[in-house]
RNA sequence: GUCCCGUUCGUCUAGAGGCCUAGGACUCGGCCCUUUCAAGGCCGCAACACGGGUUCGAAUCCCGUACGGGACGCCA
């Protein structure tokens, strides 16, 4: 049987970070069995829905490089379906109809609660005649759950977990007004979307004994389930924004890479052996339930920035360009020109070595934009004193037919110091500082290099009169 | 309150009875490299929640306690 599985948020806002973990390993279990992912939105309750929620999803985890494989499916546009199922089960006699309204069922959870009892339904519709139905009431329908023995689920990452039945209350199935409830369409539909493993957070593991119990009365196959822990902030509650982003596209917008985040969510509950970076071609190889932890994990922002900084040297020059001159675009709120461009493209190599996120590196950058007079950091202020002014007039004056290259470059500085009996540290450092403005760049002839003989000499020219 | 799940360095984890004087990674500190900052290399700090068992031997198996999380809705 070929592996499906499914990720299935509600479109109640964005794409949490826990979710996209969840999905991710939706996707890698799919990937490692040559099966298919799908994707279901839980939009039955209309009223928690926000608008481009579902766009929003779905733009998340394309980002992530996890694209469902088939279009969404609705949930609400399979109301009618979810309704015919309770309606079958009442016909099977293993559900009946309710007339409690909510009013009544809420006081008798209170009543339970104040005399430390469990709050659970009592049963009283299920072996009544419903022929005492309230007239022009329209009853809910309700799952009549087994009374004795247990409900055991045997889960992929959890174990073998069990409860007493006695335990369990018969859930509402079909809402009066006819919409189903969630713990029913979930089972109606991954059971039509023929979906073998349910891959979701531990927060479901209890719901799971009552959705075990819908599949049993209807006489259907369960899937195999995995109930993977939640994610936590550093104060181990739950993550919320407070700890720092938890969208998945305010990562994106930090500055963090795709596979950077994707193997940060994959370690973080997940192990094997002692490797830490890797790419998700090679995870969906490897990947197993069976590894992944059973206690909620902590999410540190500050590993997830060292991984960013590993994808980012790894990262294509040309791709790390145009991302960085899509953010100075962003800032400078214009175009970037051609020039910037080409001495981004070719500094690249340096600069990312230096940055471990986007943002880092479009700081990085942004000097190469630059006019002269440059705006000083006043550490770079501080180096260029009246004598390291004229130190600088002289080595320009030095390069004079010198080939315009890193290595030339330096081998003529090189010289230069030697002539004056100079370190080549006092030359390089206020050279750095004329030339981008702060005391830290990549190696100063590559800043050169990529200036450009022109632009060099004439950053040099404004601070050295 | 009841039920379910969990607990290895500060954090993420390796560990499936002897390979564990518990390994790797992030963070932090030190050194090296070096034109700066990074990166890289080397070194260091730091953990089996607690208490009982089982066993020749337990981080690993069993029981209990503590702590943490989750679920108990005509929410999803």
């Amino acid at each position: 049987m070929s592996v499906v599985t499914r990720f299935a948020p509600s479109p109640t806002g964005f794409l949490h970070i826990g979710g996209a973990r969840t999905a991710l390993y939706n996707w890698l279990f799919a990937r490692r069995h040559d099966g298919r992912y799908l994707l279901r939105i839980e939009d039955t309750d209309t009223a928690r829905e926000v608008p481009g929620a579902v766009e929003q999803i779905i733009e998340s985890l394309t980002w992530l490089g996890i694209p469902p494989d088939e279009p969404p499916v609705s949930q609400r546009a399979r109301q009618e379906r979810h309704a015919e199922v309770a309606r079958q089960l009442v016909a099977m006699g293993r559900a009946y109809y309710a007339y409690e309204t909510p009013e009544e069922l809420q006081a008798m959870r209170e009543r339970a609660i104040a005399e430390g009892r469990p709050p659970r339904y009592d049963g009283a519709w299920r072996d009544r005649d419903p022929a005492d139905a309230p007239p022009g009431v329209p009853g809910a329908i309700r799952l009549k759950a087994p009374r004795q023995g247990e409900t055991v689920v045997e889960d992929l990452v959890q174990g073998t977990v069990r409860v007493a039945n006695a335990e369990l209350d018969d859930m509402i199935i079909l809402r009066s007004d006819g919409r189903p409830t969630y713990l029913h369409a979930v089972v109606v539909d991954d059971h039509d979307m023929g979906i073998t493993h349910v891959i979701r957070g531990d927060d479901h593991l209890t719901n799971t004994f009552r959705q075990c119990q819908v599949y049993d009365a209807m006489g259907w196959a369960r899937p195999a389930f995995a109930h993977i822990p939640l994610i936590h902030g550093q104060d181990g509650a739950k993550l919320s924004k407070r700890h720092g982003a938890v969208s998945v596209l305010d990562f994106r917008d930090q500055g963090y890479l795709p596979e950077a985040v994707a193997n940060y969510l994959l370690r973080l509950g997940w192990g094997h052996g002692d490797i830490e970076v890797i790419a998700m071609d090679e995870a969906a190889r490897i990947f197993d339930l069976a590894d992944v932890g059973r206690a909620a994990a902590r999410f540190d922002y500050q590993k997830l920035a060292h991984l960013n900084g590993i994808w980012l040297r790894r990262a294509d020059d040309e791709r790390l360009t145009r991302l960085v001159l899509e953010r100075l675009a962003r800032r400078t709120e214009g175009a970037v020109g051609a020039i910037t461009a080409e001495r981004i493209a070719k500094l690249m190599a340096g600069l990312k070595e230096r940055a471990r996120t986007l943002e880092d590196l479009t700081d990085a950058a942004a000097f190469l934009a630059r006019t002269v007079p440059l705006p000083m950091e006043p550490k770079a202020e501080g180096l260029l004193t009246p004598e390291a002014r004229i130190a600088l007039r002289e080595l320009a004056a030095s390069w004079n037919g010198v080939a315009w290259e890193p290595a030339a470059l330096e081998a003529a500085t090189r010289a230069h110091a030697e002539a004056k009996a100079m370190k080549l540290k006092d030359l390089a450092m206020p050279l750095r500082a004329a030339l981008t403005g702060s005391t830290t760049s990549p190696p100063v002839f590559d800043v050169a290099a990529a200036l450009g003989r022109e632009e060099t000499l004439a950053r040099i020219a404004a601070v050295s009169g």
